[in-house]
DNA sequence: GATGAATGAGGCTTCATTCAT
DNA sequence: GATGAATGAAGCCTCATTCAT
């Protein structure tokens, strides 16, 4: 029995439908997203989406931890320790502004939960913002270990660097500037983010 | 004809049924929201709000429109020219740690529709966004004439103002911070705002 | 107290309700057309109507009441007894080609109360469509006692004149014919039924 | 796959419900008619007759063609080039009068939508009346082919035969009486016409 | 008597979900 | 396992009617 392939294949149509679902759930929102389209433009019937999820909410989630797991991912290659502090904060921030552009679907969907008013999802959205905070955390406290900075509170601190390189891309972007425009201001961005938590430490 | 109290009897109905609806859309987002509920919860007939707004979708916007007005005039007073521009940087983000606690149901809704998907109303949020962007672009300019500051790009340094701000309250309360807690980072994220803005300038 | 000119009065305004009722009932159907929008064609509030009509029924019925009697007293004015009976049914023809012009709302109205399907309205439209055959019939009676025709029946005979006439003015309307291309073909019609007569009498 | 078997099936289904909507229509009439009633009645869930027909309006539609189908298919059988003109006239008439008896659902469907006042149809139902005018229009080609008559306008003339047909056919029916005595008036009818068409040629 | 703001029953339609094939 | 035809709950909106002014 093949059951490795099937495995596969299962899991590849599982990706599959989270792909299309994400950029479903970008372009209209999580109840304006229609199962049967999904379906459609996943290449399987309606009813197949059922035995892979059990219902559009469990799909949703299931999406939403993917794609928080590809921007983890992305996020943690960004802040890999090489170079400077200031080097890392401006990659983690040219990391959102490509994010921004080049995933766009799933990176709206991902504000969208986070920042949306869909309570129904609010749970799984902040233990993912949790997951974020942590990465970055990391990285302050690696910083921290060598010396480059002071940081009283690490949580705290890296909350800020989040939510300042995410906002900051989110309304540049809606106020449509274009990736290459965001990414130039990457370094001023660090300084600023630098500045204020040797600031906050005094 | 009491046509004077009328209108006002009116104009009074049409800010209840507005003030129930940023609770409803806050709590529910814009598809799960009820109007009949709605209308019950604002004690009137459901027929009757569409007396008052020519549909759902238009409800949404009129309380979007309304709500931001407020916040508006929220911010207007925070940012009135008293003090040195740390001081009203500080205003600034204790006025919005104080909607997101006290008007926690217009603040949702309308980061709702400024970062979430529902492009419908994207359009009208953009519009927003950038009234928001004007009044802090406004403070940067007066504190610019005063010499306090030198900014070479006011537009783009007003969207980081509002963004952190806003985004950092955001993230604050999603991790479970009280207003009192938030509000007693202001000097803080003051500060990091104005070096940012120094460091940004040169 | 001006009790007679109120009676008018009253008078009046049921009738220019009426009057408008017909031209909507006859634009829209009953149940398309509403009872507001003909209120405020009528120059009235819209409780108003509710003084003068029981309700939306009791004012399709009273309108077609009224309108079928101005359509026999039209009709009675073209059977006037001068002439030969083939004047007479010319006279019949050419009056419903002119009502069907000139009163295309309430002649449509009646048409559809007659042969339409709204059953809520059918025994009242059977009254009516018997008044109409009995002035015809009262023709028939007159041109018997003359000599001009031997007519066995009477009233099946006045059914088929009424039939013939009216539904040979609507189908030449649908098919876009005007009033005079329909009047010019009176005399053919009236020969025709003549005939038809003459032929059914042996 | 039983492709075939399926789209019997599916055609039946639809097939059923037109003759269920025939039978609301007709009993209600277009506005009156509930689409839940007719599901039930047709033995469906609501939700599926939106699987057949897109919407209320184009599955009256449907029903009206499908009807008039029916109905030009019989009045073809009733015109077969057999007998004289005299017979096909008479012919045609029983088959009005039958259908009126038989099919009184679809023949009021048909005689509302042809004369009723819902414009939303008027233009379908013109369509349909140039049909049956069409098939009319035919045979009496034909028999001026053999001779039998001369008619300058064919068409006005089978208008003419068509209307007062149909319409006899009606104001029995309204008036009460049953198809066996409709269907002995044939005869007289049938000369009535022959003659008009003769009257009218000279 | 006249008005029109308020009401809420009612209906079309959508779409997530099921289940027989 | 895959499918999609069928389902029916749910919701927006209209409009005839009422009644306080």
């Amino acid at each position: 029995m093949p059951k490795i392939v099937d495995e596969q294949m299962r899991e590849a149509t599982r990706r599959r439908i989270m792909r299309v679902a994400a950029s479903e759930f970008a372009r209209l929102g999580f109840d304006q997203a229609n199962i049967n389209v999904l379906a459609e433009q996943a290449g399987i019937g309606k009813g197949t989406i059922y035995l892979y999820f059990e219902n559009k909410r469990e799909l949703f989630l299931a999406m939403l931890r993917f794609i928080a797991q590809e921007h983890l991912a992305a996020i943690r290659v960004a802040l890999a320790p090489d170079g400077t502090l200031q080097q890392r904060l401006e990659r983690l921030f040219r990391a959102f502004a490509h994010l921004a552009e080049e995933e766009s679907d799933s990176f709206n969907v991902s504000m969208s939960a986070l920042y949306g008013v869909n309570r129904a999802f609010q749970t799984e959205a902040t233990k993912l913002l949790r997951d974020y905070v942590a990465v970055i955390a990391l990285m302050l406290e690696q910083s921290q270990a060598r010396g480059e900075i002071r940081c009283p509170n690490i949580e705290a601190t890296a909350l800020m660097v989040l939510s300042l390189t995410e906002s900051y891309v989110l309304s540049a972007k809606v106020l449509g500037q274009s990736e290459a425009e965001i990414a130039r201001q990457a370094p001023a961005v660090a300084a600023l983010i630098l500045r204020g938590i040797a600031a906050s430490s005094r």
